[in-house]
DNA sequence: CCTTGACCTTCCCGTAACTGGAAGCCCTAT
DNA sequence: ATAGGGCTTCCAGTTACGGGAAGGTCAAGG
């Protein structure tokens, strides 16, 4: 298989995938031609990152998983700490973008929104409370 | 005032606040022997970015605040639109987060966490439906 | 046989918003 | 004179790629 194939099969972008070959995630072969010649793992493989990325796994958490995955002698411990430890990681993005969104969306809320240069949202910027 | 305090009061470090010296956010004076010398306002305009920053503005959107703070013909409807843009950004971001707790924290529910291979996570990073 | 166009290759720069660290000047106190 | 702390600049690294240039390869059409 070349590369555009892969590509659309593991719906990752031709570039992603020349760049995961770089950083050593996948080593698919050559052909003659200097071509990389991507074997049916290789897919299979891409296309677990592809999804564990789309869960928001870093790039090195997703080289973790890969070795477990292929590693017949791992423990599904191994693999779920690594899971929580992500997990508490998203939980604590949504808690601090909530925060942001309930401080925001009451100035938004009181802001008029007209013509007239006064704005609750810049005077919160400049104003609150004291500063050190 | 030298970048100690300013660092201090405006709750950035140093560092970030040459940087924004650097990208022409804020424009102290020079004293003779080399040092930045800052101004109150220019305290009081770090603060006001460490607080949008803290919100979730990009630096592009702090510089746009920064200037209709500064613009005393603004309108309250300009900075409503920055605001209101920022906010749709923060939701779909914590939706896209929410997505991927769910699917998550399914997968870690149901994994056993013990000293067996068998993992219903790995399952699922290697498996999911047809690949392309 | 030649050309065209779609692939493929490598290489290098740019992104956002800093952070860390090195090399070296400045200032105060001992 | 020296030790320390604070200040300066500059360079490199971070995450996970994306854009684009320069150039080799391959299949189809004339």
């Amino acid at each position: 298989m070349n590369i555009a194939e892969v590509s659309t099969r593991s719906r990752l972008p031709a570039k992603t995938i020349r760049y995961y070959e770089e950083i050593g995630l996948v080593k698919p072969l050559r052909a003659a031609n200097g071509y990389r010649a991507f074997r049916d793992s290789d897919l299979h493989k891409l296309a677990f990152l592809s999804r564990a990325r789309a869960l928001g796994f870093s790039i090195e958490d997703c080289r973790t998983l890969v070795q477990l995955y292929e590693d017949p002698a791992r423990s599904s411990a191994e693999v779920k700490a690594v899971a929580e430890a992500h997990l508490e990681e998203i939980a604590h993005k949504i808690a601090d973008l909530q925060e942001m969104r309930a401080t925001l969306s009451t100035l938004v809320t009181a802001c008029a929104g007209d013509h007239r240069p006064g704005c609750p949202i810049l005077e919160s910027l400049a104003h609150r409370d004291r500063e050190g």
